[in-house]
DNA sequence: GCCGTTTTCGGCCCGACTGTTTTCAGTCG
């Protein structure tokens, strides 16, 4: 993303952020004031959510004119960005033993209550605190009782299985729904909705909020916490209850209210945290005060809120969709009234991109497939097996890739309403190269070309072997363009700029990739491909029917990168779609 | 540690819930 002669940065943004974080949370062991503590962990999520270049930033001294950032603070990312370390840091690290930051994250542990663990039993470590409770000598300290030393001793075991994991977004999303679906239908319940970053589409949830609105919450209440699928209730008290699910340790929270509170807890609930701090300072200049209670002027009065979009107008501001919320210059946007009023639907598709099927890799028929994508209301496919390389997937050779051909046009004939279209996802090679012949890919409709073999270049190999395969005058698509898998598997290197900047000079469109674990591009980089003139199809990459459904996390990528309906490809026609893919430079 | 149309000191979001209390502290979001 740079390409200037700025050197780049130590440490990536994220692991600044991470030392800020852990700065703040040593502080606060320490004993210092939480307001310090906090300024420690606006200024690790600004530096997190920056779109800009962080060594840029740095070295033209401009880190300061941040938000949240001050004289303090820049010097102390000024040091960690140009010798990876930072002195203060260590300095206190070295006063606590280096188990402690760990104890923290602990659930129902804090600074405080580790601060007495260690004070009076020395325990500093999850180990020692197992230990501590099973001799029942935690419960002998001051704040602590017998009831606590249970919950650490599940919150350890808890701890020890998911490890803090967050969970993709398509794991919790499906989860999060039914339940939505089992409130919706509770006693009294006028209005519900998703909240925190699962509504914001996120990559990946911590946990899932659902804000309710009822005249009385504790039967929704009750019927929340007795759903299917309910493993433990953590808590429950007269507006909220919080349980963790038998699938995968997700938590979920449900905050129940009465209905003229709705519109604006669920503003609250939904964040984020960064896209808030900025309408506050918005509300406090108009003498308004915004909390999840409601806006109140400052003589006390409540205002009517009926619902989001009544928020932003009180702010004379546009409305911003639960997917821009994160503080990345949407709150700027729409104050100057420049924020994307079209951005992409699901709605909106008429087709989807990438699918594998028998043929390849994929487990359902060409006929099975061409009939769900029907089902769905999409009006074509293009099917994209793997090309010869790809041994491991079942890489068709040419001559059975023609034969495909005359099973397609079959199919086609037989389901009425979709159309089959002829494609390939085809391997890049080392080189660069493209694993067919031109005179192969010339008779094909789509050409999606991706990197699945050899991701251990460096960035300048990687880089010009992308740049090299764009330059081939019969690709479309560039696939899966950073190849990560999140939580698994880190993006290979490469200079996303330079690629993104030759895909707009030929004319290459570039995949968002709506499959959970990939979201490949992401969302930052959609919005710089829109930003230099790249065009975008939203994709499935779909090895059986109901991988289909990954349309929707493409499409919510694509909104998070500000995506209009014109920036996506298939949201043409399955004409005007292959013409735009014709048209090369 | 940050911030400024009540400014350069003194605020900074604060309520729900739990477990320990007997009126409150700590954690969480």
């Amino acid at each position: 993303m740079n390409d200037s002669k700025t050197p780049p940065s130590i440490l990536d943004k994220s692991a600044v952020a991470q030392v800020l974080r852990d700065m703040g949370l040593l502080l606060q062991l320490q004993g210092e004031s939480g307001f310090r503590v906090r300024a420690y962990d606006i200024g690790a999520d600004r530096i997190a959510g920056l779109t800009q270049d962080l060594a840029a930033v740095v070295s033209e001294g401009r880190l300061q004119e941040l938000p949240g950032i001050g004289p303090a603070l820049a010097e102390k990312i000024v040091e960690l960005v140009t010798t990876g370390r930072l002195t203060a840091f260590e300095e206190l690290k070295a006063r606590f033993p280096a188990g402690l930051l760990e104890l923290m994250k602990l659930p129902d542990l804090g600074p405080k209550k580790v601060a007495v663990l260690w004070n009076e039993l020395h325990v500093s470590t999850v180990e020692e605190l197992e230990a501590a409770c099973r001799d029942g000598r935690v419960r002998a300290l001051k704040g602590f009782g017998a009831k606590s030393e249970a919950k650490l001793l599940e919150g350890i075991a808890l701890y020890r299985r998911a490890r803090g994991e967050r969970k993709l977004l398509g794991d919790a999303l499906p989860v999060a729904e039914e339940l939505l679906a089992r409130v919706k239908a509770a006693p009294g319940v006028v209005r519900a909705s998703l909240g925190g970053s699962v509504r914001r589409r996120a990559e990946t949830v911590g946990d899932v909020d659902i804000i309710a609105s009822a005249p009385e919450a504790g039967p929704v209440l009750d019927a929340f916490a007795s759903a299917p699928g309910v493993a433990t209730v953590l808590g429950k008290g007269d507006s909220k209850c919080s349980v963790r699910l038998v699938t995968g340790d997700l938590q979920v929270d449900l905050r129940v209210l009465p209905d003229e509170d709705f519109a604006t807890a669920l503003h609250h609930f939904t964040g984020s945290k960064a896209h808030h701090l900025r309408l506050r300072s918005r509300a406090h200049e108009r003498g308004l005060k915004i909390s999840e209670w409601g806006v109140h002027r400052d003589d006390d009065t409540k205002l009517k809120v009926d619902d989001e979009a009544a928020l932003y107008r009180l702010l004379d501001m546009q409305y911003v969709p639960p997917e821009l919320r994160e503080d990345t210059g949407e709150v700027e946007a729409a104050l100057a009234g420049t924020l994307p009023q079209d951005l992409v639907t699901m709605e909106d598709l008429q087709g989807a991109v990438h699918a594998h099927t028998t043929w390849s890799d994929g487990r359902d028929s060409l006929e099975d497939m061409a009939r769900a994508a029907g089902a769905l209301g999409l009006k074509y496919l293009t099917i994209t097996e793997h090309s010869e390389a790809a041994i491991y997937a079942g890489g068709l050779k040419v001559d059975v890739l023609e034969r495909q051909w005359e099973e397609i046009d079959r199919v086609n004939e037989r389901v009425p309403g979709v159309r089959l279209l002829k494609g390939i996802e085809v391997d890049i090679l080392e080189s660069g190269a493209l694993d067919y012949a031109d005179r192969v890919l010339e008779r094909l409709e789509v050409v999606i070309a991706s990197i699945h073999v050899r991701h251990s270049l460096d960035e300048e190999q990687m880089t010009q072997r992308v740049l090299t395969a764009l330059d081939n005058p019969f690709l479309h698509i560039l696939g899966h363009p950073t190849g990560r898998l999140i939580q698994s598997r880190e993006p290979y290197p490469l200079r996303m700029e330079a690629v993104l900047e030759r895909a707009a000079e030929r004319g290459v469109a570039v995949e968002v990739n709506g499959k959970p674990q990939r979201l490949d591009l992401k969302a930052e980089h959609v919005r710089r491909a829109i930003g230099l003139g790249v065009k975008l199809v939203a994709s499935c990459d779909a090895h059986r029917k109901e991988d289909l459904a990954n349309l929707s996390f493409a499409v919510a990528t694509a909104r998070r990168g500000w995506a209009r309906k014109s920036d996506i490809l298939n949201t043409l026609s399955a004409e005007r779609f292959l013409a735009a893919l014709r048209a090369r430079r």
